[in-house]
RNA sequence: GGGGACGUAGCUCAGCCGGAAGAGCACCUGCUUUGCAAGCAGGGGGUCGAGGGUUCGAGUCCCUUCGUCUCCA
């Protein structure tokens, strides 16, 4: 066995496979482009589309070394020998060329020939029916049968899916010998002594819906092999963590925490775990992710949070991120130059967020402290701390040992599941839509369709090539009859799907939306197109919307006519976001990154990371930037060249979008170049003027800038200057002086008030006497029509003070409609011998339609709404008061 | 996509059963002091995130919405 660094490791595999005509192809991002998946988690998923036939290969054979990214394991990472959440794959590809038969051999001669591994103690194992596979294995390879085994479904037959394409495995195993476990082979010996070196997938199946497997009529096969693994076993080392590129992030680790690897278990796992994550952190950021607390910006943080939290745990009180991303930087970078190019900025992002959780620790330990301090934790406790405030379990339980108290883990535990289930049961109800299986349908019949919407928007010989309605393909529909069950109860307005061999309706795609229109047959039929969808990823644009009139056949010859004065707006807005993501790159700087865009007809909205909220003199820059483009007037060019070449030249890509062998890339003006199927403005004056209407945040270093172009840019404008036109007239002065003049109305208004209060004060002083003057039986009683509850509050309390003893009752209209507010206040010496104010307040409070507080002795403030019972309510009250106090 | 918590003075926050918006720090003025978070007296500063609703009355209860934090998927 030959002892190889990572580097070498690359090379020697990349070389091999390159040898037997095998086409190199560079890792594709931690972020797919399948929508379907999270994150890139095998050396396969760039080569999905060609794999499932979706799309023609460009190659017959490829080979690659992927960056991956699995957090299926994460909670066990440093506690193995094996696991990593990043990692890199060796594979090997054929699509539809080569199949076991060279498949094996090729496997065999890389681990004997060019790995060095020794022959004799490599074990094979192969799916339980897979007759050919261990045929092969045995007779073409000469492995001894001894060391074939078969294995069951679960280790070895591959599915994507519950339907789809799949297959049986082959696996190669090493056997590292007696010391590390028992004999038996991979079967039946020990899990650490025979370990995965490679695994082969046969993708010869196709599953269908009833379960039963046909045969695909283009084989494929998909292999794997774990890099750091790899390295691992050939160095004989105990674990990948041994290896030159792991080990040395272990010493970044090291270094960061003070501790020594290797003298204490519980130390080395935190180590470890520190050494797994710089490198996980550094590649999804690298790769565009941004912590955010959804999606794969949801993994990046957990990832950077456990991390400081094993940081944190071994007492580390400054920043890792940093140290932790040069070492990752300085031992990956050679391989993926993108991250070496990248690394202060990668530095900064990962920081920002350590900062911030360290935030979330500390808020969470004064939480805790006053939890602990009581007792016992719940299983609520400790799921609050972890669920609301963020705080990890782990520190809930250490910090809960040290202070001797227990923590309910079960009751954590169970909440825990029930957030689960909840979030999966949302999730289930989430999904609607058409069936696939109905495109699929389609496609194998009548072929992907064509999009020519580019530079035209009719086309008078399209071919309807299919039909959904009611949730199924039909042969036709017809205005008058319900789709499906040939009654003519007049459902006509169900929604039809509707499918063109060629069209120019662009299919809502890269945030553009999808084009409305009509379609028209020659025999009269009417099809209202209400909006266009992709289907099976972008091979078919479906057109949705209702049939008006007559009748449409599968086969028909139809005239298709999208909506072009919606379709030009939206070609303004989206050629306007172009501009204004490459003014937002110049302005806020290169970390700007779409993460998400919506171009209507009526506006256009995008999202993109970055970390604070924009100035509004940064917001002027950049709508002034772009402006001035749109000034220029320039022609905005498309080109169609490989992705390759694309790329070198430079232009923007962004996920989500399909890329195919070719891709178009749009130049608006001299700043922008992206990757764009969408639709533009052939010259950058078209667009007219830009408006950014608004800016701000949606979530952890996501934030979102809406825009207007063209008319509804001006409309806009105009609205805002009539608003301040208006006001100016209101105040009287010019509009550049409204400010000024608001700012000094304020003042006056403040000096005003203070004003008011004071002679109120006065006023009440005076009217305060004179109504304690008209005591009479040690009860006052007054009506002061137009006082505010507040006014007879102080009055009230004015007159009270003045008595000294007695009780007194203020009841008013409020302002002209029959709002009733009263007071009952009542001195100290008679709450004493039991004269109470909400007693008093009572009687009249039902009088005049209301209420007050019948608990309160010394002071009570109610109303009502039926200010024509005050005289009378007043009457009562101060009969009560006065029959009160005769009883006292 | 589904939950949870929080939005009250410049900052950190309190505000119980619905009944007069508060504390500490910071700020301003004056006095007293010139030794490390100085003291004393006085003062300014609030659309209680926004909008509805319930109520005689809402910072407090209900609904909607915006923002921040956080968990699950």
């Amino acid at each position: 066995m030959r002892r190889m660094t990572a580097d070498e490791l690359r090379r020697a595999f990349q070389g091999f496979f390159a040898e037997r005509g095998h086409t190199v192809v560079p890792s594709s991002s931690l972020i797919p482009n399948d929508p379907s998946l999270l994150l890139t988690t095998a050396g396969m998923v760039q080569f999905k589309p060609y794999m499932l036939g979706d799309e023609a290969a460009p190659w017959p054979r490829a080979t690659s070394v992927q960056k991956c990214f699995r957090t299926t394991d994460i909670d066990i990472i440093g506690t193995t020998t094996r696991h990593l959440t990043f990692f890199e794959m060796l594979g090997n590809f054929s699509l539809g060329d080569y199949f076991k038969a060279d498949a094996i051999p090729f496997a065999w001669d890389l681990m004997t020939e060019v790995l060095g591994f020794d022959p004799e103690r490599l074990w094979v194992t192969v799916f339980e029916t897979d007759d050919e596979a261990a045929k092969l294995w045995h007779e073409i390879v000469g492995v001894p049968t001894e060391r074939i085994q078969r294995m069951g479904e679960e280790d070895n037959f591959w599915a994507m899916g519950p339907t789809g394409p799949c297959g049986p495995c082959s696996e190669i195993y090493f056997d590292r010998g007696p010391s590390w476990g028992a004999e038996g082979g991979p079967k039946h010996g020990g899990e650490e002594r025979f370990t995965e070196v490679w695994n082969l997938v046969f993708m010869q199946y196709n599953r269908l819906a009833d379960g039963s497997l046909e045969e695909l009529p283009r084989k494929n096969i998909d292999t794997g092999a774990g890099l750091e693994r790899l390295l691992a076993v050939m160095a004989d080392e105990r674990s990948v963590f041994e290896t030159d590129v792991l080990r040395r992030l272990v010493a970044a680790a090291e270094e960061c925490t003070g501790r020594t690897y290797g003298a204490d278990e519980k130390i080395d796992v935190s180590l470890r775990i520190l050494a797994d994550h710089a490198r996980a952190m550094t590649f999804l950021v690298s790769d565009g992710v941004v912590p955010s607390n959804e999606g794969r910006g949801y993994v990046l943080r957990r990832i950077i949070r456990r991390a400081v939290r094993h940081a944190y745990q071994l007492g580390v009180e400054q920043t890792v991120t940093p140290r932790l991303v040069e070492a990752a930087v300085a031992t990956m970078g050679e391989a993926y130059p993108d991250v070496a190019a990248n690394g202060a900025f990668l530095a900064q992002v990962l920081e920002r967020e350590e900062q911030r959780f360290r935030l979330t620790i500390a808020r969470g330990l004064d939480h805790l402290d006053d939890v602990l301090a009581r007792g016992d934790l719940s299983g609520q406790d400790a799921f609050f701390l972890h669920d609301t405030l963020g705080f990890p379990i782990d520190l809930t339980r250490e910090i809960a040992q040290e202070r001797g108290r227990a923590v309910d883990l079960d009751g954590y535990g169970a909440r825990m599941a029930e957030q689960r289930t909840r979030a999966q049961e949302a999730r289930k109800g989430a999904g609607t839509g058409t069936d696939p299986e109905l495109y699929r349908e389609i496609l194998e019949v009548a072929g992907r369709s064509e999009f020519v919407g580019h530079h035209t928007s009719t086309l008078d010989d399209a071919r309807v090539i299919g039909l959904i309605a009611g949730g199924e393909r039909v042969e036709w529909v017809d205005a008058g009859v319900r789709p499906g069950s040939g009654d003519g109860d007049g459902d006509i307005g169900a929604t039809v799907e509707l499918v063109l061999d060629r069209t120019p309706f662009y299919a809502e795609s890269g945030g553009q939306v999808g084009d409305t229109g009509v379609i028209e047959a020659a025999g009269g039929a009417t099809f209202e197109v209400r909006d266009t969808v992709q289907g099976l990823a972008g091979t078919l644009t479906v057109h949705r919307g209702r049939l008006s009139t007559g009748r449409l056949t599968v086969g028909d010859v139809v005239s298709a006519r999208i909506d072009g004065e919606r379709r030009d707006s939206i070609r303004r807005n989206h050629t306007a976001t172009h501009l204004l993501h490459a003014a937002m790159r110049t302005v806020l700087g290169d970390h700007v990154k779409q993460a998400g865009s919506l171009v209507a007809p009526d506006r256009l909205r995008f999202d993109f990371s970055h970390h604070e909220a924009v100035p509004a003199s940064k917001l002027h820059e950049i709508e002034a930037l772009a402006n001035r483009e749109v000034l220029s007037a320039a022609t905005v060019e498309t080109i169609e060249t490989s992705k390759a070449d694309a790329e070198t030249m430079g232009a923007i890509a962004f996920f989500g979008d399909k890329y195919g062998d070719t891709v178009r890339v749009l130049r608006a003006g001299p700043r922008s170049l992206e990757f764009c199927g969408g639709t533009h403005v052939s010259s950058l004056g078209e667009i007219g003027p830009i408006r950014v209407v608004s800016e701000g945040s949606i979530g952890a270093n996501l934030r979102r800038i809406e825009a207007l172009t063209g008319e509804a840019a001006l409309a806009h404008i105009r609205e805002s200057d009539e608003t301040l036109a208006s006001t100016a007239t209101l105040l009287g002065v010019k509009a550049s002086e409204v400010p000024d003049r608001v700012g000094r109305l304020l003042d006056q208004m403040k000096v005003l008030g203070r004003e008011l209060e004071a002679l109120r004060a006065a006023a009440a002083a005076g009217e305060a006497d004179a109504l304690a003057a008209s005591k009479t039986d040690g009860v006052v009683v007054a009506r002061l029509d137009g006082r505010t509850a507040d006014d007879l509050r102080l009055l009230s309390n004015s007159v009270r003070d003045a008595i000294g003893s007695g009780v007194v009752v203020l009841m008013s209209q409020v302002g002209d409609g029959d709002k009733v507010a009263f007071t009952v206040a009542v001195s100290a010496d008679l709450q004493e011998l039991g004269v109470s104010a909400g007693v008093i307040a009572a009687g009249a409070a039902k009088l005049v339609g209301g209420g007050a507080d019948p608990r309160r002795t010394d002071f009570v403030q109610g109303g009502g709404k039926n200010a024509g019972a005050i005289d009378g309510a007043l009457a009562v009250a101060a009969a009560t008061a006065r029959a009160a106090i005769a009883e006292s």
